[in-house]
DNA sequence: ACGCTAAGTGTACGCCGTACACCTGTCAAG
DNA sequence: CTTGACAGGTGTACGGCGTACACTTAGCGT
């Protein structure tokens, strides 16, 4: 009788359900409290049970960071590859700031899923449609890193902050020490030189993402003029 | 006496000896494999010794990063501040290659030890002493992101496998499989385009240090162009 | 009704970081 | 020369982790 309520109540487990599970728990208590204790116990399930459907951590990882790539628009046809990628870079921005979490997770994994492959074959498709050489395409990619994928390192990053979920931190980083003055002039200098978000006089609250779309478009720029002039990278001697 | 001969050789505990031996262990083993318990053994002592000199695992990163940034160049003198940059950037890269576990671990922390900081300070300094404004400095700053200490997120990343010691894999990434080409061809078509590496068919032999100077440079000439127009963010409405 | 298979369980192992109580060697003050 | 404080090193233990492996159970085609 409670058994089998029990046995009504429990969608039977699937690979899918896991990911979906995994990824809810990670945004809502970070990926640091994601181990396979914790999500089984969020599945109503024991440890083991998972490993009927995953392999280990690591793939249940990747099949994670599948789903999050899984979310990015797909690309805009008949459109100019530097506005099509533009709004695809800025599309898995959006994503990212979802799931904060992946850009860690993303980072920990020598990642070459499928999905990442299929999404990253996709960009390259775009600057080829575009018109650049397979040569520059290559070096392109290479450029842009890990920013095709919504995100680049930064030197401090509250976003990624261990803690817990993902908005944005209510408190700004706590006003920095007067010390920090002394010791570091120039950072002090330029903490508050940015002109967004208002005059706040703490500075670090700073605007995330124009400065993620300030240096892309640097990037953009610099690569439409690369490919204007045909450039190609010297041949190797030998 | 044998117990004496053991107190003899014995080089007391130190802070500075411990992260020493940490940077070595990391260096050979992987950060990986950087526990309490294989340095405490290294060191010949029983792991909780450790904590004597460090507060915790935290800690201990932290140290490690300011071994690793204390091994930068210092600023050339009476130097252009993009070659000053350049060279700086170039620097911090090196040191990096002898520490490949260094970015991750840099990633994992939220870092901001005086060392990291003293050294983003002295960057700064030099673009305000090429004449950038403040405002400017902060965007620059952020569009270099993890590269000014020599580092970028890529996204196939042979050198941070997590596996053994820093010197690049022996094994050049074993061949794509055929249907790779089938699935992904555009990433299959600007794998072999780069020319460096004179025409290794596998593709993916690629010259790393090439793409970071590419990138970098790019950044460079774009940030240069905007400094030469004196450009500034434009203010926010309210 | 039976038995095969896939799904879920339980127990256990070896790692990890580290709290906490303890011992011990060194050295200055009496 | 004794003493006692204190810094540095030890030993034990706890709770967490990923996961190997042997098991029960549920569901289904025959």
């Amino acid at each position: 009788m409670a058994e089998q309520a029990e046995t009504l109540r429990r969608t039977p487990l699937s690979r899918d359900r896991i990911l979906r599970a995994a990824v809810a728990l990670a945004d809502e208590a970070g990926i640091e409290s994601l181990s396979m204790r914790n999500l089984a116990q969020d599945l109503g399930v024991v440890p083991m049970a998972l490993y009927k459907h995953v392999a280990n951590k690591d793939e249940l990882l990747d099949g994670m960071i599948d789903v999050i790539v899984d979310q990015i628009d797909p690309v805009a046809p008949d459109t100019h590859w530097k506005d099509a990628t533009r709004r695809r870079v800025l599309s898995a921005r959006e994503v990212l700031r979802r799931h904060p979490w992946a850009p860690l997770a993303i980072e920990s994994r020598n990642m070459a899923t499928p999905a990442v492959l299929a999404y990253l074959d996709s960009v390259v498709a775009t600057f080829r449609a575009g018109g650049f050489s397979a040569n520059l395409a290559h070096h392109v990619m290479h450029t842009m890193g890990s920013r095709v994928l919504g995100f680049s390192q930064e030197l401090f990053d509250d976003a990624r902050r261990v803690g817990r979920s993902g908005a944005a931190s209510p408190e700004p980083a706590a006003a920095l020490p007067p010390e920090f003055a002394d010791r570091f002039p120039h950072l002090a200098e330029i903490a508050t030189a940015a002109s967004h978000d208002d005059q706040s006089v703490v500075g670090q609250g700073c605007d995330d993402q124009f400065e993620f779309a300030f240096a892309l478009d640097l990037l953009l720029d610099g690569i439409e003029r690369l490919h204007e002039q045909g450039w190609t990278s010297p041949r190797r001697s030998r």
